[in-house]
DNA sequence: GAGCACTGC
């Protein structure tokens, strides 16, 4: 400990000194002790957390602890943290911060019985195996002093002084509780992820802490763009701690490559033919690319025959069936006595960048290419993109290189391209993305001035227009720009503004039962599977949180590869001809009739229907918390699916296109051209239709489309469908039509009503 | 005529 500083000894303080004496004691112990005599001679001392003695567990994780960089900066840290209300923490990857230093900071603050260290992730599967890890470390049940909180999973009790949670589960606690009262300290960990939950908490939170000088912030972040962080903190003091992994020796290209696929394949080969032992790790963007790269290195290293060794070539990305993923853990060909070497050589997209480790991987080739989201407001089109990484990004690739040995990074592009093209960061999120979800949150939050809020990075004032925009007319805010009774009730579910419109509104229809699983199948499907979590758990933390992460095909329709003709045939049976919504449902009831039967026979992807029904139950309880009815029309009703038909306008009323007399479709008031994606389930063509998504890949394509009655629109959504606001267009035409019809039904009800209706008695 | 990666009381 630091002499300046004598800290006040409590119970629950554990210093260096007393850790270290205690370790010598246990290894006397260990030693001696055999028979019991000299551990009741001397009793082992007491965790202070748990009021049971420690195991022997502790002392083994706490030597391997005392080896982390971090620690040999802990009084620093202390002393940083004792004198400022914020501070900042870079580390780099495997330093020890995610595991030490919320501890650290338990040594230090004099906490009451309660919650009161939150430390935010942005992944699930981290939240919960560091969590995990450091009750190990701290030797309590997890759940009891350290817990975590994670959509679908709380695990925390009223002893619990330290919470892992995703950054979007604090950010979601804060909308009922803003000022966050329940925290001393608030650790938020991997900001340089950007995510757009990070950038929300950060201004909040910055407006917090004037509010509440109790409170104290850290921010942990990986290295890059420290100025900025600590510009936007007002200078808060920033610490750095060096990481440990192997040395990686990075080669660039002397010139440009034109065709970085086919570099990437002769540089495969290359080190196949010319280095020496050790997997090669190929990042290229997608699963097309991936497969003929694949193809070709097998082919050209095949030509070789006898002169060189065998390779494996393992291919890795989110659509590929979960057993085709596990390959790539499994070790490669041994190589021969004094043959040449044999290699596993894996081609992955982006997955392998930070979602998942795989041993032995020595060489990387880096062509410096990604597939990213980006949403463009003026067109409200959001689409993938190939496009150029970021420093950050390249770093990372290189670094999956050194993990367990030195190892060689080939960039295909000039070290001048490096320094001179390249983003230092990936484009955080927050300029990536639809906000309409964001905005609302914000809203909730109590944040009414969008356009001074205290981003970091402000947002495109487009992308803000379009998103009030979006709200408005949802019936979310109001023209001043507040929360509706409308807007309250939809901030409660993590969903688009468009989809908990549709659950709001769905007990009118007589329909809630099935827009919940609607709703639940189209929400995210990707989400995370705990596969290798425990193997890797108790080798190395590191790894644990990054080696376990599997994605479920976004999708619940498999199309394997080897059997498109098949899948596709399977996928018909539950094709509903008025569209797809409609057979997301008819998946959902087979599933639940037949989850016994093989559901990869039908093509069905059961992890995906497993989550969905998860998702549902969430769903349903926070129906039946704020008073939604949840209730069905009769199956055999000729009204049934008008009924779920007309739910969904209710929320999707924006995102509707119109077919035009050449039979091409034209997004309304956008009027932008739109091809329904091949993928849906209709048997013809309708006048007019509403879509999930717009997405923009070879084509533009509107994907998830449900047939829809112009009628229904100018019924549901007649402040959308106001004539005297739309494009002089087709669909303009079609709607004035509609509005006619309307009007004179309705001069004849009034004309019935005058002559049949018996006139009331005075 | 078709699929980068993640997340959400």
């Amino acid at each position: 400990m630091g002499t300046e500083w004598k800290r006040k000894v409590s119970l629950f303080d554990v210093s260096d000194d007393y850790e270290a004496s205690l370790s010598a004691l246990f290894t006397r112990l260990s030693r001696v002790s055999i028979n019991g005599a000299a551990a009741a001679a001397n009793p082992p001392p007491i965790n202070p957390w748990s009021g049971r003695p420690y195991s022997a567990r502790y002392l083994k994780l706490l030597e391997k602890r005392r080896e982390l960089p971090v620690w040999r900066h802990k009084d620093e840290f202390l002393r940083a943290l004792r004198d400022n209300r914020t501070l900042i923490l870079v580390g780099e990857t495997g330093c020890g911060k995610t595991t030490q230093i919320p501890q650290f900071v338990l040594d230090a603050e004099d906490l009451g019985n309660h919650s009161a260290v939150a430390c935010t992730q942005p992944w699930r599967l981290a939240a919960v195996s560091v969590a995990r890890r450091v009750a190990q470390e701290m030797d309590v049940a997890i759940g009891e002093e350290v817990g975590y909180s994670v959509r679908f999973k709380h695990l925390c009790s009223y002893k619990t002084v330290l919470k892992y949670l995703t950054d979007a589960m604090l950010l979601r606690e804060a909308m009922a509780d803003p000022l966050l009262e329940k925290y001393k300290v608030i650790i938020l960990d991997e900001v340089h992820e950007r995510t757009l939950a990070t950038d929300v908490l950060f201004a909040h939170l910055k407006a917090v802490l004037k509010k509440r000088p109790d409170l104290k912030l850290v921010v942990m972040s990986a290295a890059l763009e420290v100025e900025k962080f600590q510009g936007y903190f007002s200078g808060a003091p920033l610490m750095k701690v060096h990481g440990r992994l192997h040395p990686v020796d990075i080669f660039y290209t002397q010139e440009p490559e034109r065709d970085y696929m086919e570099a990437a394949i002769r540089t495969a080969v290359q080190i196949h033919m010319c280095e020496p032992a050790g997997d090669i790790l190929v990042f290229l963007t997608g699963e097309g690319e991936i497969e003929d790269a694949c193809w070709k290195i097998n082919m050209e290293i095949n030509n070789f025959g006898d002169h060189v060794g065998p390779v494996e070539v393992v291919p890795l990305y989110s659509t590929l069936p979960l057993a085709m993923q596990l390959k790539v853990f499994e070790p490669g060909p041994p190589s021969l006595r004094g043959g040449p070497p044999r290699r596993k050589i894996v081609v992955s997209t982006n997955i392998a960048e930070t979602s998942l480790t795989i041993d032995g991987i020595v060489y990387v080739i880096d062509p410096g290419f990604t597939k990213h989201k980006v949403y463009d407001p003026r067109i409200r089109v959001e689409s993938l993109l190939n496009s150029p990484i970021s420093k950050a990004s390249a770093h990372q690739r290189a670094g999956r290189a050194g993990r367990t040995r030195p190892g060689k990074c080939f960039r295909l592009y000039t070290g001048k391209s490096f320094n001179e093209d390249l983003q230092q960061q990936t484009y955080p999120e927050i300029f990536r993305l639809n906000l309409a979800y964001t905005v609302l949150t914000l809203k909730k939050l109590g944040i009414d001035d969008l356009v001074h809020f205290d981003f970091m990075d402000h947002p495109a004032p487009e992308t803000l227009m379009r998103a009030l925009e979006v709200l408005n007319y949802l019936g979310t805010l109001d023209d001043e720009g507040n929360l509706t009774h409308l807007g309250e009730m939809m901030s409660e579910f993590p969903l688009d503004p468009q989809m908990s419109k549709m659950l709001v509104m769905s007990p009118k229809y007589n329909c809630s039962n099935e827009i919940t699983t609607i709703a639940a199948m189209l929400s995210d499907l990707n989400h995370l599977v705990y596969v290798w979590h425990l193997y890797y758990f108790d080798c190395n933390i590191t790894m644990c949180k990054q080696s376990a992460r599997f994605l479920v095909s976004p999708n619940c329709f498999l199309r394997p590869r080897e059997a498109r003709k098949a899948a596709g045939e399977a996928r018909s049976r539950f094709g509903h001809i008025d569209g797809d919504h409609l057979t997301l449902l008819n998946v959902c009831h087979w599933y639940k009739q037949n989850s016994k039967s093989s559901t990869y026979d039908y093509f069905i992807n059961a992890r995906a229907l497993k989550y969905a029904d998860k998702v549902r139950r969430q769903l349903v309880g926070i129906m039946t918390r704020l008073g939604l009815k949840v209730c069905s029309t009769d199956f055999n009703s000729r009204v049934y699916y008008v009924n779920i038909r007309k739910a969904l306008v209710a929320g999707y009323f924006m995102q509707v296109a119109h077919r035009e007399q050449n039979g091409h479709y034209l997004t309304v008031k956008d009027n932008q051209i739109v091809h329904l994606h091949p993928s849906n389930s209709m048997d013809h063509k309708p006048e007019w239709v509403f879509f999930d998504e717009f997405v923009l890949t070879t084509s533009n394509f509107i994907r998830t489309v449900t047939d829809v009655r112009g009628e229904w629109l100018i019924d549901i959504a007649p402040h959308y469908y106001d004539l005297s606001n739309f494009p002089l267009c087709e669909a303009k035409r079609a709607l004035e039509k509609l509005y006619g019809k309307r009007e004179r039904e309705a001069s004849v009800t009034r004309v019935r009503r005058l002559y049949l209706t018996p006139p009331a008695a005075p």
